[in-house]
Order: C-alpha cells, then sequence, then structure tokens
DNA sequence: AATCTCAGATTCATCAGATGATTGCTACGG
DNA sequence: CCGTAGCAATCATCTGATGAATCTGAGATT
C-alpha cells in the first residue's frame, strides 16, 4: 500500500467516521502528513487525488476543505472520464443516457405542479423558445443551438427532482461528444425535427402526462441513437 | 490555473488528440515536467489526480501507462464518492439503481440467447443456488448472502451486455452502503423473500420474457425501496 | 461607532536535490 | 535452451526552502 493510498484511505475513513464533515476544514498540510505518518510531498498527491474526484477542495491561504458531497459533484470526473473514452463507446454510453432521461422525463411529468419542478420546466421553455429564434433566423448558430439544447435537456433532468440522476446526465451527455454529435446533425438538417421533438417532450411533460413524456423523450433519443449507428456504419 | 491543472489538461489532451492511445507509456517523469514546464513534484500531483479518475495507471521501476479506457474503470472513483455521499442521499441513489437495473433486466431478456449472455445468466444461476443452500443451512451466513446478492445482479447487469450500464449499476450498489441495507434486511427476516424475487427475475429473464422481467427486477428494488424509506423514517 | 487600510501571520503552491524500492533487461553460466 | 545475478531505468518518497494567496487584527479614518 502506498503513502498516497494511506492519505487517500486515512481522509475517506475518517469522512465515514464522521470525524470530518461536509464543509469542515482539515489539519494544514504539516500536522496531517505527521498524522498519518507521510512526507507533506505524499500528502499533497493524496489530497490532490481527492480533490479530482470531488471530495476535497483546497485553496491558497485559506486551507483545504471537505465539499459539500452534492451528487453533483460526481458530475466533473466522471464527465471527464466518459469524455476520454466516448470515442469508442458512444453507442452504450448513449443507451444509458436514454434510459436515464426517459426516465427524468417521466417523473417531470408526474411533479409538474411542483414549485421546483416548475421553475426548472420554465427554463426548459426558454431554452426552447431561444432555439426557435435562433432558427426562425436566417443564419443559424450552430453553436447556440447547442446550448439551448443543453440546456433544455440538463433543465428537463433537474425537473425530475432527483439530483442523482440530474447529475448522471449531465454527465453522461458529454459536452465534446454531444459537440461532434450535433455537428452531423445540423449538417443532415435535422435542426427544425430536433425542436419539434423538444416540443412535444416538454408539452407532455407539463401536462401532467407521464407516459406520452417518457414515450416522446425515447423516441427523441432513439432517433439520436439512430444517426449515430449510421454514422458508426460509415 | 495552477500547474497540476495544466498537468492533467496537457495529459488530456494529448489522449483526445490521439497522441497518446490506451496502453501507450508516458514519457518518464523528469522528460514530461520538463515538457509540461513544472517541477516533477507539480507532475506528479497531476499524475495522480489522473490515476485517481482510472485514466492512467503508474508501476514503480516500469513507467506510467494510459489504461484501457474501459467504462468498467470509471466504476473505481463513482463508487467512491457514491459511498461517501451514500449516508444522506441513499434514497435518490438506490431510485437511479432501480431505473437502470430494470432497464438492464429487460435487456437481459431480450439477450437471453446470446452466448455472451447466456454465461453471465449462469453465473446469476449459480449466485441464486449458493444463496439457497446458505438458506437451507441452520446457521445463515448472512456475509455470504450479500456476496450471492451482489454477484446476482453483477451478473444480471452483465448480460444486458452493456458494459457503460453494468459499470454504472456496480458504482451505484454501493458495497458499504448495501452492507448496512443488508443488515437490516436479514433482521427484518427479508432473506426468504428476497431469494424468491431474485428466482422470479431470473426466470423471466432465462425465458425471454423482457417484460415480466422488467416488472419483476423494479418490484424486487422497489420492496427494497420501500425498506430505505421506512429506515429514513425512524 | 462603524468602516477602511494595511502589515503580519497562516496556509497552500511549487521547486530542487537526494535516496530508496521495484521492475525489466542482459549477459553469463549451467 | 533455461535460469540467475547483476545492472540500468523508473517510479516512490523524503527533506528543506521559497513564493503566492488568504485571513486576521490593530490602527487610522470618517
Amino acid at each position: 500500500m502506498s503513502r498516497t493510498d494511506r492519505v487517500v484511505d486515512g481522509i475517506t475513513r475518517m469522512i465515514l467516521d464522521g470525524e470530518l464533515r461536509a464543509g469542515d476544514r482539515l489539519p494544514v498540510e504539516k500536522d496531517l502528513a505527521a498524522a498519518l505518518d507521510v512526507s507533506r510531498g505524499s500528502l499533497r498527491e493524496g489530497v490532490r487525488a481527492l480533490e479530482a474526484l470531488g471530495v476535497l477542495e483546497a485553496r491558497q491561504g485559506a486551507g483545504t476543505y471537505v465539499t459539500s458531497l452534492d451528487p453533483s459533484l460526481l458530475v466533473g470526473p466522471l464527465g471527464m472520464v466518459v469524455e476520454l473514452q466516448a470515442a469508442g463507446h458512444a453507442l452504450p454510453v448513449h443507451e444509458v443516457r436514454r434510459t436515464l432521461e426517459t426516465e427524468a422525463a417521466g417523473l417531470a411529468a408526474r411533479r409538474a405542479d411542483d414549485a421546483a419542478a416548475s421553475s426548472a420546466l420554465a427554463a426548459a421553455r426558454a431554452a426552447l423558445d431561444d432555439a426557435a429564434g435562433v432558427l426562425a433566423s436566417g443564419d443559424v448558430d450552430h453553436e447556440r443551438l447547442l446550448e439551448a439544447d443543453i440546456a433544455f435537456h440538463r433543465a428537463l433532468a433537474d425537473a425530475a427532482g432527483n439530483p442523482v440522476l440530474a447529475a448522471l446526465v449531465e454527465a453522461l451527455a458529454g459536452r465534446t461528444a454531444r459537440h461532434r454529435l450535433w455537428r452531423g446533425l445540423t449538417d443532415a438538417g435535422a435542426d427544425a425535427r430536433t425542436q419539434r421533438e423538444h416540443e412535444a417532450v416538454l408539452d407532455a411533460v407539463v401536462a401532467g402526462d407521464v407516459e406520452r413524456a417518457r414515450v416522446r423523450m425515447a423516441a427523441h433519443l432513439l432517433e439520436v441513437e439512430d444517426f449515430l449507428r449510421r454514422s458508426d456504419d460509415a
């Protein structure tokens, strides 16, 4: 077991044991290194590893703190790993994304009247309106369209009310992977159809129609997957 | 932007650009540090961060290598983060788990006849048989029962044929979280019922009955969730 | 009394050099 | 042909020092 592992283990144990809680400050490097019986260099490597996982946050001059440990923090690391392997595994990643977003659409429809869901759905509507504006203009700004697409899907995931679900969706809908995908879709002239599908999904969600919301979201994402399959073949 | 961020960014960029591919060996610390214009200490912190994310793997005496970047590698980091936050978010985590495992059961049923799925299903059957043996004996070994439960759910996820799905299920079904959960369930005398539910799920999957497989898996995991809710109330 | 300013202390960030431990390779001997 | 011992390469770790960002509190100002 390496020194760094000892550091990671020691700190996670402190958190699991309740010795350290969300937002707490860690001892200074010198003291913590001494407590774990490692050099400051090794301690820093371990802390850096936990920082990469979103568990710790070090601020120069201020100290090192345990993060809020919210589910949204598992987005960064996971999203990055997804990006790196997305090249070869675009299809399986997207299948899981479809499963999760279909569920999210259903959940969002069920609680469409809740206050929290309503504001998220308003954000989704705003994203669609924005996209509609872009499409109506003569010169289509694909970058902005992509932003609106991302905002729409994120808002819908938020409306589902499960932060873990929202975080996973965010991570799987990788930024750069979708960038490549969108490039292809807009080239294929699918902009308008995508917009119509989004509208249909949101209408069903707002109406509280769980089944329609699920089916329409699934259909929308299956369209994307079909495009993905055709791209792979080519 | 910190030196470490520069390291992480530089290495991920090399991978995304195809300069480094899965299995490739990185330059030695001294050279890479010089190339990125950082000290060896900072380089090591960055490498350690990517190691924590499962992207790199350093072997003393041998060198540092890019991992296979397989989806299964996103398990370690994610699983750890899930464990850390599981305390406060057990229910939302389990809801997502239920969604994914329900989908997995359906996919497994659809391809029950495939060679790869068959061997995974055989493993699931073996796990159930093992659990049956434990239950039949007078003195029930709960630890072994938990192992069989984990093996069953893992085998079923594998049978679905989507490595990303399997990896996420593995990560969400946190080891220690489930340990606590199981303790409670066995205390409540739910061992036998769990076994029956597992049998029912597997029968449907092997029979290729997608709908039954999905419903039974969902029902099984809902039972667990109900227990989770009751625990939270108490 | 409340607020602003700034110097000092605290803490993380980074570097440099040296030593130990592990692995892989190579030449030698059987 | 095979096994083994030595050697080189490489990561692992430690130590000590310096820089940069942040926080704290005393004093000045309004």
